[in-house]
DNA sequence: TTGTAAGCGTTATCAA
DNA sequence: TTGATAACGCTTACAA
């Protein structure tokens, strides 16, 4: 049975407010109560218990963060940035994974878990969630990656369509002429699936080369056997550099073109995006287009605490604005 | 300012109670009442407080996953394994890191973290942790990868020295003669990195190998950028196959390798353990012994779950017991 | 500077 | 089968 504010009180011979007080770093304590207090706290190795406090402030201290899946790295790395931004403004971080899954998407917002945190870091599946917005006075949620519900959300992340250019950009100066486009997406086309297949085309129109739809495969997932197959798909054609929507669908796809004797960079280059660390290590190196991942978990985790700290003051949150972050092309051995 | 049982209670005119037994599903409930008390729950969006929920019931519905960092790939796929089986079970993760740091691991026991979730699944980062086990009646803690506590607390692993054991023998059977061993370890010598060592050793001598310090290396951390550096300190020696401890640092390994100009597998044979997704794709395909990550995570969490229950009937949990878990030898191109 | 009283929303106990 | 009442441990008025 642990122990509790009044069994601190009476061994320190105070009331329990002053333990309060104590506990929470009250400005005004006469230092010989101050140490009785903390003498009888260590005795008893009294924690304050989470939930009554939270009970009472209304305040959880922990938020969420919901992916798709950990297993796909960006998500990892993204993840592991987030709960140390959380940790370094005394926050704990909830971790829910929607698996592509609009049923989980919503639970995880309008569950039970949403009642247990103080807020929401998502990203989303797709972009059709008009589900997000139409929330009664729930907790806050700041998206991350792709954009959903129509812009009415805070949003952070990088500008697609320009990563996309220039990764595009960059395979088109490099001297290729057949560049294709392997893009991933859950469901129907994503927002941030168009934006950058529309990055990719307008790098290809301001070049003066041609899309062709035969050079443009789609996977479901952001897995690397989705990469490898949409590669082994593209293989017929007389590609020369591919462009990939994520790094682990480029590695996937470095990897079957290896299976086919296609030599990279020599007979295909390529170039994701995200910036893993996997890509500084794998062979060929991956070339890619580097979001700033720690700053886009720390603006979350910033911008999300803003609009918690909003809304208990009874203002009303600043409604959806976009925050955009830079990201760098990294250019490696995929695509010299 | 969301609904309450009051309020639902009011609108359905029953007692507050009756709201309760509903919302929980208790048995004896008249037709009538239910879907009077269903209706205004609807009607309301009532969802039930957590904070109160947990500060009557002594549950949180959240455990905790403390692992060094998301950023490797085997806490990564680990944490995901361990939040689907949570959530199969109705439970939330909080996900927090030790950096490999003691103060954090201590922390996010006996912080303010362990005290919002009801137990606790560690990947201790050292087995010199006495201060886990001399823990007043906190929440309990379920052991992962490395043994700490002195086997007072339940862990769940493979058996880390016929593992290495496995890998080793794998290397020598192809062949190889001169077979140098890649470890981590955070300060000084783990559990986990002696037991890889012994089984490292063993196969050597049951082959009549001869150990060779010369061909041993130590990492701090489990980074590729640490298997890279380790090999290439290791270039200048006769080797000619490679353990590494993690798959990870064999990756790192094997980049470092190619950079050097010599050839996976045939100058050098290569062989991790975890059994990442990663290693399935890279080049060259890697072979691991891969421990069997689901049900590592599923049996973490149905033990702590155990342990949690029994002590909230007021029992004595069940003792530190090992449960060990099975692993598979995957032979891959990195030592064919 | 400290103490007293009230209540946060829920579930447990016990009567009705 | 349902309802009244009392905690759970804490913080926030307000009073001393």
């Amino acid at each position: 049975m642990p122990a509790t504010q009044e069994d601190v009180a009476r061994l320190a011979g105070v009331s329990r407010k002053t333990v309060s007080n104590v506990v929470n770093g009250f400005p005004h304590i006469s230092k010989d109560v101050a140490t009785r207090v903390g003498a009888a706290i260590l005795e008893l190795g009294y924690t304050p218990n989470h939930a009554a406090r939270s009970l009472r402030t209304g305040r959880t201290g922990t938020i969420q963060l919901v992916v798709p899946e950990l297993e796909v790295s960006y998500f990892a790395e993204l993840a592991q940035w987030v709960v140390a931004a959380a940790e370094e403004r005394g926050l704990s971080v909830l971790i829910r994974q929607t698996r592509g899954d609009r049923e989980r998407e919503r639970l995880a917002l309008e569950g039970a878990s949403g009642e247990a945190t103080d807020g929401t870091i998502l990203s989303p599946v797709s972009s059709d969630l008009a589900a997000i917005v139409s929330r009664k006075s729930q907790a806050p949620v700041v998206l991350v990656g792709e954009v959903a519900g129509g812009g009415m959300l805070p949003h952070i992340g990088i500008d697609n369509e320009a990563a996309a250019y220039a990764a595009t950009q960059h395979l088109i100066r490099s001297g290729r002429r057949r560049v294709g486009f392997i893009g991933a997406q859950r469901g129907q086309m994503s927002h941030m699936a168009r934006m950058r297949r529309d990055g990719y085309e307008r790098a290809l129109r301001d070049a003066d080369l041609v899309v062709d739809e035969r050079l443009v495969r789609y996977t479901d997932g952001y897995h690397r056997r989705e990469g490898a197959a949409a590669l082994r798909d593209l293989a017929a054609t007389d590609l020369d550099g591919a462009f990939c929507a994520t790094d682990l669908l480029a590695l996937g796809a470095i990897r079957a073109a290896r299976d086919l004797g296609i030599d990279v960079p020599v007979d295909l280059a390529v170039v994701g995006i995200d910036g893993l660390d996997e890509g500084e290590y794998s062979v060929p190196r991956l070339s890619t287009v580097a979001p700033d991942k720690n700053r886009i978990a720390t603006r979350a985790v910033e911008r999300l605490l803003e609009a918690i700290d909003t809304q208990a003051e009874g203002g009303t949150p600043r409604d959806g604005s976009e925050e955009v972050v830079g990201f760098e092309l990294v250019q490696r051995e995929s695509s010299s």
